[in-house]
DNA sequence: CGCCAGGTGCTGA
DNA sequence: TCAGCACATGGC
């Protein structure tokens, strides 16, 4: 069991955020994986408790995944340059940018295009039980998520079984693209945005917003500004006149937002999620709810 | 039944 | 460069 300080930290705004697939919230904790170890993980106030039985786990492995490390007031207040961020900012403050396994992430996003978050995360977990290694602790089954060597090799047939309808062929050429050594991650991580934006686009089932998510979420560059139809629509804010095409948006938030875009981009996306889900009735996620209006 | 979901690849001006 | 389309699948 570690205990880790984290202050300047939301960890249920961070996980129910859209950045990460695999997290479920049961009993009052979120139950995943960190560094291939199953945790379970709660917050109360400025403290992290993590559970594992998995004695590999370090506190670094823990502040590092949930990037604890950032010093999270000059970033935000870097981006907060008009009111509609500012109110995100406000609403969802201690949200971060989680640093996830590069791979997982790139299988993730290549899932989650033309989908939705929930069938995306049901694809996500098909996939890990039939190809990943089990991983139990106190009676949440996990899986550990399977290596591209693994999905290289599996018959695109069996990848369509699992409902992953036309992104199968997608995945299986990128896999094998992966495995052979072809997309260099640890080399990504310590080149430009650019660079890694033009690499990650060579594989298969992944254009431009796919290629940011894994760029921000995997590799940490945290200039890129993933364009979804969420985003598309919170960003009709900023234009009044021109009608707001994805390259519009995407060149008008590097140079609005700058340097940590991508954290701009985070806290718009949620923001703009949780108000729409305000009126529904999620009983799934902690926090989620109408929170912080009175009306 | 129609519409939407964290888009991408392909095609034709 | 850029609009228009097909693409699997499931929830509402």
């Amino acid at each position: 069991m570690l205990h880790v300080p984290a202050t300047d930290f939301q960890l249920a705004d961070t996980l129910t955020s859209g950045q990460t697939f695999r997290w479920r919230f049961k009993d009052g904790a979120f139950y995943g994986l960190i560094c291939g170890c199953a945790v379970r993980v709660r917050q109360a106030d400025s403290t992290l408790t993590v559970e594992t039985v998995d004695s590999r786990l370090t506190e670094q492995d823990v502040i590092r995944y949930f990037s604890l490390d950032v010093d999270l007031a000059p970033l935000l207040a870097s981006i907060d340059n008009d009111a509609q961020v500012h109110e995100a900012i406000t609403r969802h403050r201690g949200l971060r940018i989680v640093r996830q396994d590069p791979w997982e992430c790139l299988v993730c996003f290549i899932c989650s295009s033309f989908n939705n978050i929930v069938r995306i995360q049901g694809m996500i977990e098909r996939l890990c039980q039939e190809f990943g290694s089990p991983l139990s602790f106190n009676g949440f089954r996990g899986c550990s998520f399977p290596s591209a060597e693994t999905m290289a090799h599996v018959p695109e047939r069996r990848l369509r079984e699992l409902g992953l309808g036309f992104r199968a062929p997608y995945l299986k050429r990128t896999a094998r693209l992966v495995a052979e050594g072809k997309l260099p991650f640890e080399a990504l991580r310590r080149t430009d945005y650019v660079v890694t934006k033009q690499a990650l686009l060579r594989c298969d089932g992944v254009g431009d917003k796919v290629a940011d998510c894994v760029a921000l979420f995997g590799l940490q560059k945290y200039e890129a500004f993933p364009v979804d139809v969420w985003i598309e629509r919170a960003m009709r804010y900023y234009f009044r006149t021109r009608r707001p095409t994805r390259a519009r948006v995407h060149d008008f938030a590097r140079r609005h937002f700058g340097r940590y875009a991508g954290w701009a981009q985070q806290y718009l996306y949620h923001d703009a999620r949780t108000l729409r889900r305000a009126v529904r009735i999620d009983a799934n996620l902690p926090g989620q709810g109408v929170r912080g209006r009175s009306s």
